[in-house]
DNA sequence: GTGGTCTAGACCACC
DNA sequence: GTGGTCTAGACCACA
């Protein structure tokens, strides 16, 4: 795993969880890897991973069974659908749609952009 | 001014300079508010202030004339336009498309929210 | 079988068994169940029962035939009533007491408390 | 500070910041001592109170400004008060209401406790 | 100066 | 084995 510089480790695995929640390889129910794994497969601390975990179990997305592991929780793709969306109108909107006024770029130009992005990536 | 906290504060004071710039409120030769004055507007401290204008001097959109104060660059408002398109599309976009995706929004519902977001800055 | 979170859950049985015996529901020289009945009716790994069998046990509430199976002590409800007690005027009470000051509870509103309290539970 | 070790010693320093609220020894607004500070006279690890002060700040308790402290957020004495009370209903009540009752001991018994304890500790 | 992140490693209670 | 706590110390961005 590589990591964006301008964003903190503990988040963007975080952000990895999310994207499995939704693209819902992890379901309601499920064990994900313990601290100590995911530590090992992510190439960070230990503590790094419990911040995750700590990190999203304070917005009832995981949960954790004592001594045993932590599990995603019941609603935790609606609550991860949510909470992403939140962030991403609160946040992100915003900025875009003043940069888009501000440089002159409207919608025609932005999906004409989408699609030479999605090209690339096909 | 109401600060965004996912942003650094000096970056979000150079946003508002560069929209002034790009709107062709504060044009080339112009000079600009001192530190202190900016700092008491945007009741940040001098140092914040001192930040974002070597950060912009760097970029060749203002310069200093020392003991005078710092003034909008020649080419300002084109270099303006120019990093800030790169960095929309290096960095903005991207993360866009795949918070889209993510997300399920589609353009029509990203057109509905820019409605609702000019709606309620008007 | 709910589990409070902030107590160790093998103390959380031990609390069950003492209050069966302090109850009378079990009484002198009974057989309780066996480690395995035990987890399997409280949802939790053997271990854990035996945890809490040893903590009786060194208490001298129970006490363990070896291969045939753990039983009441003679003197089991009197010795939990005095460890109770105990237990409950000096860890207790001090700490129930401070919080009453701090929190503006007085013995009217614990009453009042109680009262919902076994309203609810009947 | 002497700490009790069944309780995490970050949440014996929150229960002190939250005296210190309830008390209105500190009051909302007021900058609280940095975590390096805070590390010093609690006399731990600087980790440990910026470990304090989140869990303070996620339950809005505290506020932090970037790069200058933290502070006592506006409705401060209300939401510890409503903290603490939930947790007190919620975890102590049921317990002691239960002891009582196995224990035979009833609230004239319990006053009596008190006076004690009271008069102990004038 | 402030807080925030991360690492390394120890120790603990609990399952 | 699991997670939780705490320490020590480094490094960073920010005010």
């Amino acid at each position: 795993m590589e990591y964006n510089e301008n964003r903190a480790i503990y988040l963007q695995i975080a952000d990895v969880i999310c994207e499995n929640i939704l693209r819902e390889k992890w379901k309601a129910g499920e064990r994900i890897p313990s601290i100590r794994e995911m530590a090992v497969s992510m190439e960070v601390n230990p503590n790094t991973v419990l911040r995750t975990y700590n990190y999203l179990q304070n917005r009832g997305i995981i949960y954790n069974r004592r001594g045993i592991g932590y599990y995603i929780g019941a609603d935790a793709r609606d609550k991860t659908l949510r909470l992403k969306r939140d962030e991403f109108i609160r946040d992100e909107l915003p900025r875009l749609f003043r940069m888009m006024e501000l440089l002159d770029i409207d919608f025609n130009e932005l999906e004409r952009l989408y699609n030479e992005h999605s090209g690339r990536s096909h």
